[in-house]
DNA sequence: TGGCAGCTTTTGTCCGACAAATGAAACCGG
DNA sequence: CCGGTTTCATTTGTCGGACAAAAGCTGCCA
């Protein structure tokens, strides 16, 4: 007969128990968002473990951001923030060596989801950000700043994918738009007509929003879409190059 | 004269620098993945500040996914995982309360699209796992154990998410994924005719993926992602309930 | 050569301490 | 009585040192 094959055991750290704890009480909604954790003091009487322990397994749920320390104060449970874990999600890509390419194509049909979604959900108050989004952006295209513009239209698919309402597409989305729609900037900056084909594209969007026109709308942001590639390619760069040779050059740091 | 308007000085702790400094590193590629990323007591000497303050820091990074500790020994810079990552989004949408008509919805087309771009791009060795995934359910189709039925659609899905060759759709549709396939336990457990279904609808994805008929894909998909719609609502569940309230009662952990 | 004992390195945990920042309470002047 | 100011206690961030357990390495010996 052949042995038992055994999974390695895992032991867990003190620490790592520690924020396994709190984690559970948060996700069974004992804690809920705005709640106080307790201080540091009251963690180490209750665990029965040294601060520096304590500290180790906070930081861990600091990161995972289920809770965050206000400046001085008191720790407390988070509203769950999408942002922190979409700009990891984009880091991982970047790190994982995915090209151009393979962003393009999720960002098309994840961009004509949304706005098809938005279609049937957008409220007047999602149509009047876009609005003002689409205001600063016609204000602002004389000056024609590349970095703003490229503010700009980051801004504006990611209130389109808020008036979708649905978070989860919401989320869904996010990694790829935060890879694809800053490099607006370079873009803008090799083809000087970019930017109003851009503000063109997100006038008739809105317009089609409107007037609840799901075909106009999916064709305008596949157009639009497919315009980025056109610069993208028009800028002298290749879609099959990973994105992290792209995105060295710009500012990391303003990405994430 | 009004008074400027500054925003708040944040002063990022040590800790936080710590980490920071080393993401930076991994970021720009400096450190690649299996590189070393040093002792504690290095990084102590780099950055001249106490060994807790590392071990801080060190932390925040581990959760990020950046780096590992293997065992016992030497930090080292991991490959990226999304597994970790997508798990802590689905955490995020639970804990937002997110319904399961988002997550239905956004699965329905997440999943026509993964389909479709299978089409496009499955290998023989794609389908060699479908099939595989395939056989093992169609085996254990009388005994019918709901929780391995769930598992094998869950891998099914991912295999086809797999087989698109888009690693940024792979990984834009894991989180909503991971909601809404496990769930599949619960209704295979009231409606005895799911597991028939599934099987039935895997069958047809993968012969439409071997003749590359992308409509005969799409509206397979269509088709077994609503089933799991009406499963749900025969289930006895409605669609409009948080995430949380059904997840609860199926085995968290499991899950994440 | 192979295996075992012992040493070194490294991590996980603990203890105690102090400065800075914050919130709260006491205090004071009008 | 009220508003502002000054303690004062609490809490966090950081430091220094310490030790046990586990993992790797070395060298010895059969």
């Amino acid at each position: 007969m052949t042995a038992a094959r055994y999974n390695k055991i895992k032991v867990p750290s003190a620490y790592q128990m520690v924020a396994e704890a709190i984690e559970r009480e948060i996700m069974s909604g004992r804690l809920r968002p705005g709640d106080q954790v307790g201080t540091e003091a009251e963690l180490v009487r209750q665990f029965g473990v040294n601060r520096s322990t304590v500290r180790e397994g906070i930081r861990l749920l600091e990161q995972s951001g289920l809770v965050q320390r206000e400046a001085g104060r008191k720790l407390h449970v988070c509203p769950p923030r999408y942002r922190n874990l979409s700009s990891r999600m984009s880091r991982a890509l970047v790190l994982g060596q995915v090209t151009f390419r393979e962003v393009f194509d999720a960002t098309l049909v994840l961009e004509i989801m949304s706005v098809e979604a938005a279609i049937d959900h957008a409220t007047d108050s999602h149509i009047k950000a876009l609005e003002a989004n689409q205001r600063s952006a016609e204000s602002e295209i004389d000056h024609a700043d590349p970095s703003r513009i490229a503010q700009l239209d980051t801004d504006f698919h990611a209130l389109l994918a808020r008036a979708s309402g649905n978070r989860v597409l919401e989320l869904a989305r996010e990694p790829s738009a935060l890879l694809i729609f800053p490099t607006s900037e370079l873009i803008c900056r090799r083809v000087p007509e970019g930017a109003g084909r851009m503000i063109r594209a997100h006038r008739e969007l809105i317009d089609a929003l409107r007037a609840r026109d799901k075909t106009r709308a999916a064709t305008w942001m596949k157009r639009h879409v497919e315009d980025w590639k056109k610069g993208f390619e028009r800028a002298g760069r290749d879609m099959d190059e990973p994105v992290e040779r792209v995105i060295e050059r710009l500012a990391p740091a303003a990405l994430f």
